[in-house]
DNA sequence: AGCACGCCGACT
DNA sequence: GTCGGCGTGCTC
């Protein structure tokens, strides 16, 4: 006889049991179930009911006789929620990333639409004057009634906290006592997401803030959200806000916001007008760039493309007309572009040209928003997905280009599991549809720049700006002579001078420091000198409990020095400044002029990044002082100058990809000046003026610092050259968490891997998160496939190992930040 | 991760 | 005879 089966992953398994099992199909059911269904099925020794996903289907004739085989419940969609090439991915990234199916398929779906089941116990016919011979099932009798007569499994057993509970459920059910009743909820849901607003007038509500009436910080915030937005959804308040829903409910309970479930027409475009845009006659160097590309779209295989072009070189408009003979070919593209980038300017240029046929994706979305998206794309509505890092996983079937904007981006590597890289996943997606890969930067990661110059990557340069806009003009001051000339404040004369000068001219100028209140490395004020690890050449961090510096790689420490080490001078200091601390100063030393200030401080909730680049333009303020986040997208076209205070903050950071980054990072902040057509420009403060990144910054000359730069990596043993992968255990004993990472290291060392180097343990960067304490092994292979074979080694370990000191395991291969 | 099973000691 | 505690091993 013929049977049907199915090769079933389950949803929220740990890496024990984590694996294909087979389920028989039932006849019923046959015909509803297809590969990438979402079903649930019942298992383990309480066949209790668990999301799964099928990942094939087999006719049978011939079953294993030695298992017992249950059957498929139900089918939760009559459509298949994984497409199929996003099943191949599966195998492929759970050994890549040493993670469960159950991650990889929650990062490919939309969150919230994951099923909760819902166990109920219910009381039948009580009848006070019966007793059972058992005193357990009369206690679960008791509980049931004192709860009124209903209560959820698991609360129930937690109530009556004794063994054998089932047992005595299912003696009690047989006697018709009680029953059992089973549920499914879901999160989302296609057309309600749940909403508050405020219940009483503004005036009141403005009022009670304004007289202290309101105590709760949390409390405040959420009011004052909801006077400037007048519906929000739950989901986003609460990111927004940064509370959890118990303070919605108090809220809701003394009268002063109301749930609601709005049905939307999420469509989060719909808000916005796009005026339809046609192609722009391509200029020599674009229509060069795309005949190569449509060339190798229409070749129908598998290829990478790195298009190098500078900063205003039109990359956009050549993927733009890239993706129109996508279409023209009958398929599909996806375009991904960093989380920051995903500014209305981005979106706009796609709608304007695409229309309807663009979703978008990102974290800035909400829940039902996405859900929407998410369905549009995998009912192939929409030709053209926009979006950030997971728009990778996108439902499209019959995709035919991934194209990925500003290719160096940090956050293209997932940083939570599976900790996985966009940019590995593109190529495995397009390896699978046989289709075109096209990376675009100003200032090409070290790693993809070095497989281009190899020969894997197609090369594509783009050297000119199309409205032949000049670029601005890069000047460093060396922050050494200001100092001996008695300047101790963190503006050099030069700026001082530039910045008045733009005042008086009534033009806009930017500020650029690095992220706030930076990791602390020690230098010399006096020759610039960084004390560096001996091991790894990486700057130390400074800890102030213990006056060491301490190597985050390797886990090197000594004794902060009272003298520099190279010019013997007592001028020796730790770095950091906060972007608070400068808008003070201007104000202070330019009385006259406006300020604003940009920071994730004063990055609130929703659009606020917008706004205050949307103030700063239009009220035409004097300076904005910012971090990271005004470096990209937007055109100012009156900001003529742009000031970076302390390039060597980034330069110094504990991490092999300072010098990259810093030079990344000042390339593209001189970018932001002079878009306009008055010339720009840019000076740049450091410590450092002799540094290669630095100079190669000034001279705008990307192979220069990549020259340099690669041969610092092979030297030393960095990437490309080597894969590096960061273990990081934590757990709530500190010495428990020391010593499995230990015992790993040493388990490694003796199976000897003479292939792979550990280091450490060391303390996290992060030493102590949420009462856990952390410690790390960085380990360091040659071969990738080494280094992922030993891992996985490890995280098996670790499971029969440390099970009592509840010691856990994160593992994060080729990471963009080490820290 | 759950959850049962098996074994032991304790208590009615 | 029944209950709770704890270690072990399996889940189609």
């Amino acid at each position: 006889m013929n049977i049907t089966t199915a090769s079933i992953v389950l949803i929220n398994a740990t890496r024990a049991f984590d694996k294909k099992y087979t389920y028989v199909v039932p006849e019923d059911l046959i015909g509803q179930i297809c590969v990438g269904c979402r079903v649930l099925v019942p298992f383990g020794n309480g066949s209790k009911v668990k999301e799964g996903f099928v990942l094939e289907i087999n006719p049978q004739d011939n079953l294993e006789k030695s298992i017992e085989y249950k059957k498929i419940k139900s089918v939760l969609e009559p459509y298949p929620l994984l497409k199929e090439d996003n099943i191949k991915l599966l195998e492929w990234m759970k050994r890549q990333y040493i993670c469960t199916y159950s991650d990889i398929i929650k990062c490919m779906l939309p969150p919230g639409i994951s099923v909760k089941t819902i166990k109920k116990v219910k009381l039948l016919n009580y009848d006070k004057s019966i007793t059972y011979k058992k005193s357990n099932m009369n206690k679960i009798i008791h509980n049931l009634y004192c709860v009124g007569g209903e209560c959820e499994y698991e609360q129930l057993r937690d109530m009556c906290g004794f063994k054998g509970f089932k047992g005595y459920i299912q003696e009690l059910c047989e006697l018709s006592a009680i029953s059992i009743v089973e549920s499914y909820e879901q999160k989302v849901n296609a057309k309600y997401i749940k909403g508050v607003s405020l219940a009483r007038p503004r005036e009141e509500v403005i009022d009670e803030l304004e007289n202290n009436a309101v105590k709760k910080i949390q409390q405040v915030r959420v009011l004052e959200i909801l006077l400037d937005n007048e519906i929000v959804s739950v989901a986003d308040i609460k990111r927004f806000a940064g509370v959890t829903a118990s303070v919605l409910d108090t809220l809701s309970k003394y009268g002063y916001i109301k749930y609601f479930d709005i049905e939307v027409q999420r469509n989060p475009l719909s808000s916005k007008h796009y005026e339809k845009t046609e192609p722009l006659p391509p200029t020599a160097e674009q229509e060069n760039a795309l005949l190569l590309l449509k060339q190798k779209l229409d070749s129908k295989a598998y290829k990478e493309c790195l298009i190098h072009g500078i900063t205003g070189s039109g990359k956009t408009e050549v993927y733009l007309q890239l993706i129109s003979h996508c279409f023209e070919m009958g398929k599909k593209a996806i375009m991904l572009v960093p989380e920051i980038s995903l500014t209305p300017q981005m979106v706009g240029r796609f709608v304007s040209r695409f229309g309807k046929r663009v979703a978008v994706m990102h974290s800035r979305l909400s829940l039902g928003e996405r859900f929407d998206q998410w369905r549009l794309i995998s009912e192939g509505k929409v030709d053209v997905v926009v979006g950030a890092r997971s728009a990778i996983f996108a439902p499209i079937s019959n995709l035919g280009l991934i194209i990925i904007d500003e290719e160096h981006e940090g956050s293209y590597k997932s940083e939570s599991t599976p900790k996985y890289s966009a940019k590995e996943v593109a190529q495995k997606r397009c390896e699978i549809n046989s289709t075109l890969l096209l990376y675009g930067s100003a200032t090409p990661s070290v790693e993809t720049y070095y497989r281009a110059v190899e020969g894997e990557i197609d090369l594509i340069e783009m050297k000119n700006r199309p409205k032949s806009a000049e670029l601005p003009s890069v000047e460093l001051v060396d922050m050494r002579l200001e100092l001996e000339n008695g300047n101790r404040t963190p503006f050099s004369f030069r700026l001082m001078e530039e910045l008045k000068k733009n005042i008086d001219n009534n033009q806009q100028s930017i500020l650029f420091l690095n992220r706030r209140g930076f990791s602390t490395f020690v230098f010399c004020r006096n020759c610039g000198y960084t004390i560096r690890c001996p091991n790894c050449n990486i700057a130390m961090t400074y800890h102030t409990k213990s006056n060491r510096l301490i190597c985050h790689y390797c886990g090197f420490t000594v004794m902060n020095p009272a003298k520099c080490p190279s010019c013997e001078s007592g001028n020796i200091r730790y770095f950091g400044i906060g972007t608070q601390k400068i808008e003070e100063e201007v104000k202070q030393r330019l009385p006259n002029s406006t300020v604003i200030r940009m920071d994730a401080d004063t990055i609130g909730y929703k659009n606020s990044h917008e706004e205050i680049l949307n103030r700063f333009k239009e009220e035409n303020i004097n300076v904005m002082v910012g971090t990271q986040m005004i470096a990209k997208g937007h055109d100012f076209p009156n900001v003529t100058l742009v000031g970076v205070l302390a390039a060597d903050s980034m330069l110094n950071v504990s991490d092999f990809r300072s010098s990259e980054r810093t030079f990344q990072l000042l390339t593209q902040v001189a970018g932001r000046a002079g878009r306009g057509e008055i010339g720009g420009r840019v000076i740049i403060q450091t410590y450092n003026t002799e540094d290669y990144s630095i100079i190669a910054a000034r001279n705008q000359d990307y192979v220069k610092f990549y020259n340099q730069e690669i041969l610092i990596r092979k030297r030393l043993g960095y990437p490309p050259f080597s894969n590096i992968a960061i273990v990081v255990f934590n757990g709530r004993k500190d010495r428990a968490v020391f010593d499995a990472a230990k015992n790993i290291k040493q388990e490694v060392i003796e199976q000897g891997s003479s292939d792979i180097v550990i280091l450490g343990p060391s303390r996290c960067p992060m030493p102590k998160i949420a009462n856990k304490y952390r410690w790390r092994l960085v380990v360091k292979a040659m071969d990738l496939d080494i280094l992922i074979d030993e891992l996985t080694k490890m995280s098996d370990g670790i499971w029969k190992k440390s099970k009592d000191d509840d010691v856990m395991m994160s593992i994060d291969i080729n990471p963009y930040n080490m820290l």
